[in-house]
DNA sequence: GTCTATATTGGGATAGAC
DNA sequence: GTCTATCCCAATATAGAC
């Protein structure tokens, strides 16, 4: 038996993380599975033992990424929780992530437009994924700060546009400009959480 | 001579108008000549009389309904900064903007990822957009009230995002709670604007 | 300026060997 | 499970008639 239950699951999770920095970047139609699969050392048709369609693929690729960021993990021991929202924060609202250097890139930020054009299992999947990033925003802020549902909805909404924005521009100061901007705004709506380069 | 260049411009007028709406509503691969020119009661070689390809098409497409918002034309007599403003938000955040059932669609928010798969001249036609939006909010609200750069650089990233994300959520209920958010949000922030519906 | 016909390429999915 | 070969459709762009 030349292939494991052990390998196989192990292809499925490099198709899965790569397809999905792939989708991020160029969007659905803009990946050819033909670019992804030789991505991944394999070949166009060995997709097909692991997922039905490239619809699919996209779906459980963007599943695959919400259940690993950072935002839908429990925070580590010893970390406030405005000590880490705090963190989390300026990770999301970095040139690293605006510029896909992250592993971690936020489907919703990602994909947003992308989306649209998809069927519902997908756009199911990515509103989970927004769901979870509202609730996990609000867990941490209002066990330490007064925050309504509508300060965490206009906040999410913020970072999102913001990084969603950002990756369109070229010139890096003005990425750099309005990613402070955003940083700042969140801190302050977040219960006063303020940045070292927040005034950049 | 049976086409004037009147029609020729009327033609190409249509073309831009239709075009951007089918581009706004599934992406630059999500649309082909044939449905657009279809969409415009033409045939595929007609295309090729206006425009020397699809990404130039698209291109122009951008920059004329940017022209054409109500953000990137003057005020009309009679109202005063702040109540056009408020208008302005309104009808930004609004279900109907959302659904597309506006003429006026922005691109910032329904072209956010798709821009990203587009060469530099659509990169640059669009950062302009931008630019002109957030020209256009600072000039209305810094006349009555105190606002700083960064105050306007996060009230049109939530603005965009707000709708971008909206645009992806099958409920109609989840959208008109982010929408109201973030009109409650944006209002408070540029001056103390307030809208009727802001707490549904 | 617009049409129809066509050249050409590219990409999703399947078949069958190993 | 993965490979190569292939089927098949779709889509951009051009050619040439009107």
């Amino acid at each position: 038996m030349p292939y494991t239950k052990e390998h196989k699951h192990k292809t499925r999770t490099r198709i899965l993380d790569r397809s999905f920095r792939l989708f991020a970047k160029k969007g659905f139609k803009g990946v050819t599975i033909d670019d992804l699969m030789r991505d991944c050392g394999l070949t166009r048709g060995a997709l097909y033992a692991h997922f039905s369609s490239k619809a699919e693929l996209y779906r459980e690729a963007l599943e695959f990424r919400a259940c690993n960021t950072k935002l839908a993990n429990p925070k580590p021991r010893g970390a406030s929780n405005k000590q880490w929202l705090s963190l989390l924060l300026e990770n999301y609202l970095s040139l690293k992530h605006v510029k896909g250097e992250h592993d971690l890139a936020c489907p919703l930020a990602f994909l947003a437009t992308d989306i649209n054009t998809q069927n519902k299992a997908i756009k199911t999947a990515y509103a989970d994924t927004y769901e979870n990033m509202n609730t996990a925003i609000r867990g941490y802020a209002s066990s330490y700060t007064d925050c309504d549902e509508q300060d965490i909805l206009s906040v999410t909404a913020m970072m999102i546009g913001t990084v969603a924005i950002a990756r369109t521009l070229q010139d890096n100061k003005s990425i750099e400009s309005l990613l402070a901007a955003c940083r700042r705004e969140a801190g302050k709506k977040l219960g006063g959480i303020t940045f070292n380069s927040s005034t950049l």
